[in-house]
DNA sequence: CCTCTAACTTTGTCGGACAAAGGGACAGAA
DNA sequence: TTCTGTCCCTTTGTCCGACAAAGTTAGAGG
C-alpha cells in the first residue's frame, strides 16, 4: 500500500545556508543593490542570532558564488556577479567533464559566429575603437606567441562585447576560456600562423566597420578554422580537455 | 605627481583559501577523483594544520563551487559539478545584471538553433526513445500551462543533451532557466498556445528521427518565434529580467 | 545469520580568545 | 600646510575547547 502523502519534506537546512541564503533573497530581489555595504561579522551575528563562525560560513558561500565581496579594506559589500569569474567556474566544470576539443570546436563556431553578427549590427564608435586598439597590440606581438594568444583571446570578448548581448558574452566566455591556452600552441605549429591571426582580426574589425554581415561571419569561420587545422596538427579534436589546461587558467584567474 | 608603479601587490592568501585551493587543485588535475572521498574534518585539520574553522570555511568554497559534496552521510567527497546548479549561478548573474528578453531570446535563438543540428546529426535511439516519452507527458497536460511549461523546458534539456555536445549544453541552460518561467504565461496568452507548442515538439522529434536539419531549424525557429509573440502580448522585449522571476528559480533549485 | 543496542565518530553550532591589519583622530615635524 | 608617526578602536582571520544531534561500527543476544 503506497504511504499517504500527508506531509511535506520540512525544509531543514544548516543554519549557515539559511544565513547565506536570506542574504542572498535579499540581493537577488533587489533590496541590496550592488555595492551596498552588508555590515560587519558581528552586526550580522546580531542579526541572525548565530555564532560568528556560523556567519562566516554562509559569508564564504556567497563570496564564492560572486554575491559578496570584501573591499580594500575587507569590508563586506554586494556586488555584481563578475562573468569571467563565473565562467571559469563553467570552464573547470567542462574540464572535469573531460569534454572534447570537437565539442569545444562546434559551439565555439556558433557562439562566436552569433557574436560578430551581433558585433557587425550593433557595434558601438567605441567598441570599434577598442577593437582597433587591440589589433595594434597584436600586430606589435605578433612574433610572440604567447602574448599574440593573450591578445586574441581580448579580442574575441571585445566582439562578444561589441554585440551588446550579455547573455551571449557569458556564454561564449567557458569555451573560449579553454581555447585560449591551446591558440598560442596552434599558432606556433603554422607557418604564417601569427600574420594570418592578425590579418583575420582586421578583416573582422573591418567587417564591423561596414556593417557587412557576411563578410564577418565568413572571417570568423575562416579564423576557427585556422585555429582547427593548427590543432590538428598537434593532436586530434576527440581528445578530450586535459587536466593540464586547468593549471593555467587557475594561474590567471587570480588576477 | 603620478605614482611610480615600482611593486605589485602581493598575494597573502588567508588560510582558507589556501586550504580550497590545495584542495581544489588535486580534484581539476586529477589525483583525486570524481567520487573519492576527502576525509574528515578532522582529516584535514591534521594534515592543514589549521583549525577546524579554517577547514570548515575552505569547505564552503568547494562546496559552493560545486567540487565537493557531502554524502548522506554527510562525509565529503569529490564530485563532479552539475551543469543545472553552475547554470542557475549564470542565471542569478544575468537577473543582476538586468538583462533584457530581447538579449534572451536572441542568444536562445542561436542556442536552440545550434542545439537541434546537433541533435539531427547525432541523436541515438535513446535520445529519441526519451523525447518521446516527453512529448506524451506533454500531450497530456496541454491544458495545464505551468505543466506544460515545465515540459517544454525538459524538452530542449533533452535536445540540448542529444547534440551530444556538452558545451553547447552548458552554453544554453542559463538563458533557458530564465525563459521557463514565462512559458507559461505565453502560452497562457495566446489561443491554442498549448496544443502550438507541443505540435512544434512533435515536428522537432519528427526533423531528429528523419535527420531532416532543414525542418529542425525551421520549427525550432517558429517554436521560439511563437515564444516571443506571446511574450509580447504582456510586456516589451526590451524590459529586463526581473527580480521576481528569481524566486520561482530560486525555490526550484534547492530539488 | 539477523536484529538491537551501546559505544564511538563526525558534523553543526556555540562561546570565548587573541594577533594583525585597517581607520580615524591627533600631535608634532618639515 | 602637508606629511608623518602614534594611539586607540574596530574588524577580520585564526585558534581553542565544548556539546548535542546524527550517523557509524561493533558486539550482545536472539
Amino acid at each position: 500500500m503506497p504511504i499517504a502523502p500527508l506531509f511535506r519534506p520540512i525544509d531543514v537546512a544548516p543554519a549557515y545556508q539559511k544565513v547565506a541564503d536570506a542574504i542572498e533573497r535579499e540581493i537577488v530581489n533587489g533590496r541590496i543593490k550592488p555595492g551596498d555595504p552588508i555590515g560587519t561579522e558581528h552586526d550580522l551575528v546580531r542579526q541572525f542570532g548565530v555564532n560568528r563562525s556560523t556567519i562566516r560560513e554562509g559569508i564564504r558561500v556567497l563570496e564564492e558564488g560572486g554575491l559578496i565581496r570584501r573591499d580594500s579594506s575587507r569590508r563586506l559589500h554586494a556586488c555584481l556577479p563578475r562573468y569571467s569569474k563565473l565562467a571559469s567556474r563553467l570552464s573547470r566544470a567542462l574540464v572535469l567533464h573531460e569534454v572534447t576539443f570537437r565539442e569545444l570546436y562546434e559551439a565555439s563556431m556558433t557562439l562566436e559566429v552569433a557574436s560578430i553578427e551581433g558585433a557587425v549590427e550593433r557595434a558601438t564608435e567605441a567598441n570599434v575603437a577598442e577593437l582597433d586598439d587591440n589589433l595594434v597590440r597584436s600586430e606589435a606581438v605578433v612574433g610572440d606567441p604567447a602574448a599574440l594568444a593573450e591578445c586574441d583571446a581580448e579580442f574575441h570578448v571585445l566582439v562578444a562585447k561589441a554585440s551588446q548581448n550579455r547573455v551571449l558574452q557569458l556564454a561564449r566566455e567557458p569555451a573560449a576560456q579553454l581555447f585560449y591556452p591551446t591558440t598560442e600552441m596552434t599558432v606556433t605549429g603554422v607557418a604564417e600562423g601569427g600574420p594570418r591571426l592578425v590579418a583575420a582580426h582586421r578583416h573582422l574589425i573591418d567587417a564591423i566597420r561596414r556593417r557587412d554581415r557576411e563578410a564577418g561571419v565568413l572571417w570568423t569561420r575562416r579564423h576557427l578554422q585556422d585555429w582547427r587545422r593548427g590543432f590538428e596538427k598537434i593532436a586530434s579534436l576527440d581528445r578530450s580537455v586535459e587536466h593540464m589546461y586547468m593549471e593555467h587558467a587557475q594561474a590567471t584567474r587570480r588576477r
